[in-house]
DNA sequence: TCTGGGGTCCTAGGACCC
DNA sequence: TCTGGGGTCCTAGGACCC
């Protein structure tokens, strides 16, 4: 007899660990890596390193912020192609366990689905196997469903392992605030408390009739189903299809004239054309997301018949280009394409959102 | 303090049809 | 002339995740 665990492997500080692998004279120093590694541009932080999290460093501050924070950090571009490559080795060593099924949720992330008595045992030799060939570290979070293994991750930081299940959930979470579950942000916690919902106990318990009328007949069940840890406990290891692909820029300086503004979009039209060429499927819609200057954002979708022509997409998203207000100050840019989705995609099996 | 870039999904409201 | 109710599709906006 054997019992279905869900286990949510997290890398510790994964991208400023894959920058000191590259470079051993930075171990034990505050590092952030962030934008271009220029701290005066208009960036955020992706990861800091636990010496520089010391200094109140934290991934989505401002980078000139975070220099300020830590004038003695040493700040390095973002390297993509670097963290997916030691990305898809780590991947490719969770698949290897005997037993495990995989699903990736991010560079530095996966929940893994295996049937053992002893998921403590399990965990311990996925960390030892990531360890071995990849030289980095990871927690793993060990639950009965999807949502306690990927709470309980965060108990086992650094490198250790921590067990969530139905026996242990309120005991260990019901009394931290709202905005410690995964999917519930400020904006919702804010909303919870207003209707008198401070901590996870308090959604547990809350009144579904009430949170269905606050947040919807989706999200309100979901809010409290959150709350007690429920839901799938299925690992699902189907290749995740991109409904869309997408590319923005901030300016370092906002720009106003329409030529600047057409040029822009061009630019990062190429790029997302180039994305869902690779694809092999028919744009079926077109958007554009704008900032204005100091911070308003817009967004503008147009569904287009399915089409793999270039220029007609061009030609659509340069409709929507057309509708940017001219002579306000633009602050971001960003095209995106939607495609034709293939039948056998995966379906989202919660309303969790952000990839799976 | 001043807020990147890649995504996903939900909701509200209007248009349209029967 | 004034008008219900249900359904679907589309757009805009919002929220969240890594």
């Amino acid at each position: 007899m054997t019992t279905p665990w869900v286990l949510h492997v997290d890398l510790d500080q994964f991208i400023a660990a894959v920058e000191v692998l590259r470079r051993p004279e930075l171990a034990g120093k505050p590092v952030i890596v962030g934008g271009r590694g220029d701290p005066t541009e208009r960036a955020v932080v992706s990861t800091a390193s636990y010496e520089a999290r010391a200094f109140g460093v934290g991934s989505g501050m401002p980078l000139r912020i975070a220099a300020r924070k830590a004038p003695d950090a040493i700040i390095l571009p973002v390297d993509a192609p670097a963290y997916t490559a030691a990305s898809e080795e780590v991947m490719a060593t969770l698949r290897e366990q005997p037993g495990a099924v995989v699903q990736v949720l991010g560079w530095d992330e996966a929940f893994v689905g295996v049937q053992t008595e002893d998921p403590e045992a399990f965990a311990r030799e996925l960390q030892t196997a990531v360890l071995e060939r990849t030289q980095l570290h990871c927690s793993v979070g060990i639950g009965d469903t999807l949502v306690r293994a990927k709470n309980a991750t965060d108990f086992g930081k650094p490198r250790g392992t921590f067990r969530l299940t139905a026996d242990n959930w309120l005991e260990v979470m019901g009394e931290r605030p709202t905005i410690a579950l995964w999917g519930v942000g400020s904006k919702i916690s804010k909303r919870l408390a207003a209707l008198g919902i401070q901590t996870v106990d308090d959604l547990a318990r809350a009144d579904p009739e009430i949170l269905a009328g606050e947040f919807g007949p989706k999200m309100g069940p979901w809010y409290r189903q959150l709350g007690r840890g429920d839901g799938s406990a299925v690992v699902d290891d189907t290749p995740w299809v991109a409904r869309g692909h997408g590319r923005e820029t901030t300016f370092q300086q906002n720009i106003v004239e329409r030529a600047d503004v057409e040029a822009a979009a061009r630019e990062l039209l190429t790029q997302v054309l180039a994305d869902v060429a690779a694809e092999g499927r028919p744009v079926v819609g077109v958007g554009l997301k704008i900032r204005y200057a100091p911070f308003v954002t817009k967004t503008l979708v147009h569904k287009i018949p399915a089409t793999f022509d270039r220029d007609t997409v061009i030609a659509e998203t340069m409709k929507l280009v057309d509708r940017i207000e001219p002579g306000r100050p633009l602050r971001l840019l960003g095209v995106r394409a939607e495609m034709a989705m293939p039948d056998d995609a995966r379906e989202g099996h919660t309303p969790m959102r952000g990839g799976w």
